[in-house]
DNA sequence: ACCCTTGTGTCACTTTGTGACATCAACTAT
DNA sequence: ATAGTTGATGTCACAAAGTGACACAAGGGT
């Protein structure tokens, strides 16, 4: 059992975000956010990898759910229903958080590499994920297809849910997106 | 007409990837790279915003002739019609460099920081890929899913043809997963 | 009391990236 | 041709991002 627990971690987290927020991404300095924290800068670079990464380091903890509701239903399903499922499950746990990553997605939209790292880690958990569909019983091609598209629709989704204050919930941007996919390649442009 | 011309570009990208094949990325540094390209380490930063950048920066190329084959014609046309010809074509412009792409892609899949950045890359493509599409007549929302579906099934046909040497092109390849994708949902888990 | 673990600090160092200014060859215009 | 302009490069100084090695101190267990 930790002496002094997560304490300092979550001190970085939430001084690293106020001072993105207000002075920028480019401008905050981990020295600075090291300081707000009560901490020095080495101990930043123990909790995180970079400068980055304590952006996102929270997200960690979505994907043992995302892979533990794929896994645990057993018998036959059909590919849509069981990505309904998974992406319904996902939007949920996101959907009381929105203040806090719609502000987060602000600092992200700002600065090109943050857009990278939040591209590269989903990538990371559509493998696990396209891991986990193969477990559950589907044909790995086709698993990594549906990881593909559901991760795609789901980042979708996801940044017209933030940037729409007051429209419809995540969970059901993301039903409806799933409803709509199969018909979107028949649809014609105008001219 | 600039008087001595792209030579020193090309010499640091070269240098840049001998140097990451053969020692590793996070074992060259920008110093090295230079010196071996015969300028100085403030002349690759001129060239390249980072030291992540040297690897991507010949794909800027590749954008212009995406969006000019979706705006050329007019009339309208089926999305998946036009998915495939802007994919076909893509595909094609990329077939024979395969020997180049399949080195680069072994650097960027050996440090997560790359694929942030080639994710970032095709994300900001993808962005102006929708915008094209919404300029050929497709309805905003729909174009925006087809753009994300489209550079989903791209990204995955492009790494699954890197790494199986002696199978299907990238062409061929690019028009399975799209003549697949409806049915994909289709089907159905074996337990 | 003793060790052992664990989070943190300190220090020195490399690497990345930038701003300001100097240089030098080639092109242009008179 | 002479002068001025332009553009790529070099030089220098410097801030910020990371890292490795070692020290220290508090708590827990034997």
């Amino acid at each position: 059992m930790p002496r002094w627990p997560e304490d300092s971690r979550r001190r970085l987290v939430d001084a690293a975000i106020s001072q993105f927020v207000d002075r920028g991404y480019a401008e905050s300095t981990v020295e600075n956010i090291a300081l707000a924290a009560g901490v020095t800068p080495r101990t930043f670079f123990r909790y995180f990898a970079d400068k980055e990464e304590v952006l996102f380091a929270d997200d960690d903890d979505l994907l043992p759910l995302l892979i533990g509701v794929i896994a645990e239903d057993t018998g036959p399903v059909r590919a849509d229903v069981q990505m309904r499922k998974a992406l319904g499950t996902l939007a949920a746990a996101v959907e009381s958080r929105r203040d806090l990553l719609k502000r987060r997605q602000r600092v992200i939209d700002s600065h090109i590499a943050l857009s990278g790292r939040e591209l590269a880690k989903q990538a990371r958990w559509q493998k696990d994920v396209t891991t986990a569909l193969i477990g559950r019983g589907f044909p790995p091609g086709q698993s990594e297809i549906l990881a593909a598209i559901g991760f795609a629709l789901f980042r979708q989704c996801l940044h017209a849910w933030l940037a729409d204050d007051g429209g419809p919930g995540l969970e059901a941007r993301v039903g409806d997106a799933l409803s709509g996919v199969r018909s979107v390649l028949d649809v014609r442009s105008s001219r």
